[in-house]
DNA sequence: AACATGATTCGCT
DNA sequence: GCGAATCATGTTG
């Protein structure tokens, strides 16, 4: 991304959480999220369409999905493999149960911080996979359902400070409706996540 | 109560 | 590029 796309796209304006969430993971792309210490600038993102969207956690309700189905603007956060930690945000409209999974960023605040919490890796992969970022900015489960437009919330979604040009693509590991292509980063960005099918995915 | 499955990551080839 | 690790969550019996 050129030195001026970044410049042109500094933006105050708040994030909106209702609406087509394909539009709603756009508009979130850019935007910085402080988490615990850490602020990150959003470089890779995914929509799940919720109820409608045979990928998503919230395609069946179960008490793992049953925040999707609450306001939006929260957090929703799983485990993943049993070990690794990922979040999304809600969105709206609540039917819908719809969500964006945040999978990327760079590290614009706190790097002696996430440092620490990654060990010894290039600054570029400090927070590059939906794993890696949640460790980077110190999100676990008991973060689940925090307000992210809430001023003082621990976790917390900003303006948007970069209006880099977007690539999509298919979403990364989904088995269903995996060449919906409902994965959006900055293209170019060193900081974005490599794709991979999943192995279960028809041909 | 037992079984199957990952919205992943890291290391090795 | 490929495969194993590893366990919480959901599904089936």
């Amino acid at each position: 991304m050129s030195e001026a796309g970044r410049a042109r796209g500094r933006d105050a304006s708040r994030w909106r959480p209702d609406g087509d969430v394909v539009e709603r993971a756009r508009d979130l792309l850019g935007r910085e999220l402080r988490a615990h210490g850490v602020t990150v600038v959003l470089t890779e993102v995914e929509a799940y369409g919720g109820v409608e969207d045979p990928a998503s956690h919230a395609y069946t309700r179960t008490p793992r999905s049953e925040i999707m189905y609450g306001p939006p603007a929260r957090l929703y956060v799983y485990r993943s493999y049993g070990i690794h930690h990922c979040a999304n945000i809600v969105t709206g409209p609540t039917e819908i149960a719809a969500a964006v999974l945040l999978r990327s960023g760079r590290v614009v605040d706190g790097l002696a911080l996430a440092r620490e919490r990654r060990g010894d890796v290039p600054d570029v992969r400090l927070a590059r996979g939906p794993g890696n970022l949640a460790q980077a900015l110190g999100i676990t489960l008991a973060d689940l359902g925090t307000a992210v437009l809430a001023p003082d919330a621990p976790v917390r979604l900003g303006e948007r400070v970069e209006s880099p040009e977007i690539a999509v693509g298919p979403r990364v590991g989904v088995s269903r409706a995996a060449d919906v292509p409902w994965r959006l980063w900055a293209a170019g960005d060193p900081t974005v996540s490599a794709y991979r099918r999943s192995p279960r995915a028809p041909a």
